[in-house]
DNA sequence: TTGTATGCGTTATCAA
DNA sequence: TTGATAACGCATACAA
């Protein structure tokens, strides 16, 4: 390993001189600086990370951490993110599992960014209180060094009830998340107030995790629920929605869209691909990503933040259509 | 910050036996070892993994490099990474773009598994004479300090193509790839010979860059020839076979499997939510993940590594029918 | 069993 | 404009 040390003695110089000229400090002359700066790329010479951050306590690096890695949802999000961050001279590195928790006590980066289930609140609560700064997208902190982006799932919920009531069905069906999901509780509790600010709307809660297997395990129920007439059905997130259809596709003669409509929320990709296509809510992931990180990036350089709220629209599909 | 000196002070000790202590070194008393520990968690202390890491060059930490984010693909192949390497504690990052490539060089973690275009074999080559440990995935490399984790691109773009053929199709079109990427030239070359052994077979190449928007561009083309008789078509990737099906779904009159055969490569999810669903070659991406991080953790460890490839298998699909 | 002292590669303060 | 030197927090060889 070449460190400052073999390039100050190749150039006869000191090693201070040396980090000077590399970091473009205007105390050297021009001509030395070129000529260290010179041998440093014949050297092969690559700052030592380490030795640098134990000084300047700066990384220059953002940890996202998700739940996990899988797909469908995170591609623009880290897009957004990404491309925010390094419009900054910031890095972006993607974390998953209890285990690189511990990355942010230990400084591995200078914020984080949270959309991941597997953070207790109060373990947030402990980084902030010792100085880390954090973003995060699946709850609510009141904290100096905490902010927050989020969904307005209140509006989603409520435009995805509203778009089933406003068909002619007054028989809904709610697929929920687990419990300690915020969207999941935010969402549902838009339900409730939606449906019930409709008197000859009745609600039924039956329970989800968010993935396609709750979804298909909703199925049965919500295929006898159709029994007596068209049911509209708002599962709280897409996912579930698939898992759903794929029951009633597979296990019954139910029509999609008739029998039973079916509304989801995120507008994932796989949404516009499902047959009949999906109506479900939609919103920008990639700006999402995007006001994360400027919201880190605030909080960082120490200027004031403002709450920010990602807005949602109803995307209309055949897997919803009109009671008769 | 608190550190082992604080800790000391507090523990009236000096500062190795806290090192010792905390590292649980048997030179120390258990008693003392215990006080100690209570003494950090009280304090909270958390190791600086700077300091550490510039002491020990290690971090324990394995990067994994991708081209982008975008889901689908990358999902099982992580989480194969991930509980391999957790399994030996090592943890997992995920970085993206071209700025992340110098964490390298850096330092900044362990070894790196490489599924990103954005680096060239050279660089890769540069890494890996420093002493950097690499595994490729999408690419062959020869170096002491690099292995590979390679598809079984031969095997599949053979089926795929056979898996036509077999239908009566003997107007084969095959959409490519990016021209460096390693997978595509593999898969071409593969289905040249293919089609080759067949004397009344006929191949049209038509350029792709494994996205939707490739696939798509395609579609004229081959609805072009598709007038001339049914074709059988090969999408390098799944991706630009669903891009080609939108086209050809949006823009023409044309069945899919029926006047168009087409198949795809790489099964991700959505291929069985196509309407009809898609024919593909199937493998196992989390086993890949796998076999990639016991790869490297070999490396590191210093044992010997074998050659491993990824088997394949083809998935059939309405996508492709028989031909009349 | 514990303490002292040194160095990892940088940056930064001060003196020259 | 440059150089010597002291940190940063930790691990460890060696001394006690």
């Amino acid at each position: 390993m070449v460190s400052i040390k073999d390039i100050a003695s190749a150039a006869g110089v000191s090693i201070s001189t040396v980090s000077y000229a590399l970091n473009g400090s205007d105390r050297i002359t021009k001509e030395t600086a070129d000529r260290i700066q010179s041998i440093a790329n014949e050297l092969g010479y690559v700052p030592n990370r380490a030795a640098r951050l134990l000084k300047k306590r700066e990384t220059m690096l953002v940890g996202v951490f998700l739940t996990d890695f899988s797909g469908h949802f995170y591609g623009d999000l880290l897009f957004g993110l990404k491309e925010e961050l390094n419009r900054r001279d910031y890095d972006l590195i993607v974390c998953s599992g209890r285990r690189s928790h511990r990355m942010i006590p230990e400084r591995a980066f200078d914020g984080a960014i949270i959309l991941d289930a597997t953070f207790a609140d109060e373990e947030l609560i402990g980084y902030a209180d010792r100085g880390h700064k954090l973003v995060v997208l699946d709850r609510e902190l009141d904290h100096p060094n905490v902010n927050q982006v989020l969904l307005d799932n209140k509006a989603g919920a409520t435009l995805a009830v509203e778009y089933l009531l406003g068909q002619g069905l007054s028989r809904i069906c709610a697929v929920g998340g687990p419990e300690s999901a915020f969207d999941a509780q935010q969402r549902m509790r838009a339900v409730r107030q939606a449906v019930e600010r409709v008197p000859e709307a009745s609600l039924e809660e039956l329970p989800g995790a968010f993935d396609k297997a709750s979804g298909y395990a909703a199925g049965p129920r919500i295929a006898e629920a159709a029994g007596e007439g068209p049911a509209g059905v708002f599962c709280l997130n897409d996912e579930m929605a698939i898992g759903l259809c794929d029951y009633l596709r597979t296990q019954t003669a139910l029509q999609i869209g008739k029998d039973v409509h079916v509304v989801g929320y995120d507008n994932i990709e796989l949404a516009q691909y499902m047959q009949p296509r999906l109506a479900t809510i939609d919103y920008s992931k990639r700006k999402w990503g995007a006001l994360a990180a400027e919201q880190l990036l605030k909080m960082l350089e120490g200027r004031p933040v403002e709450q920010e709220r990602i807005y949602v629209r109803l995307v209309e599909g055949e897997s919803v259509g009109k009671a008769y």
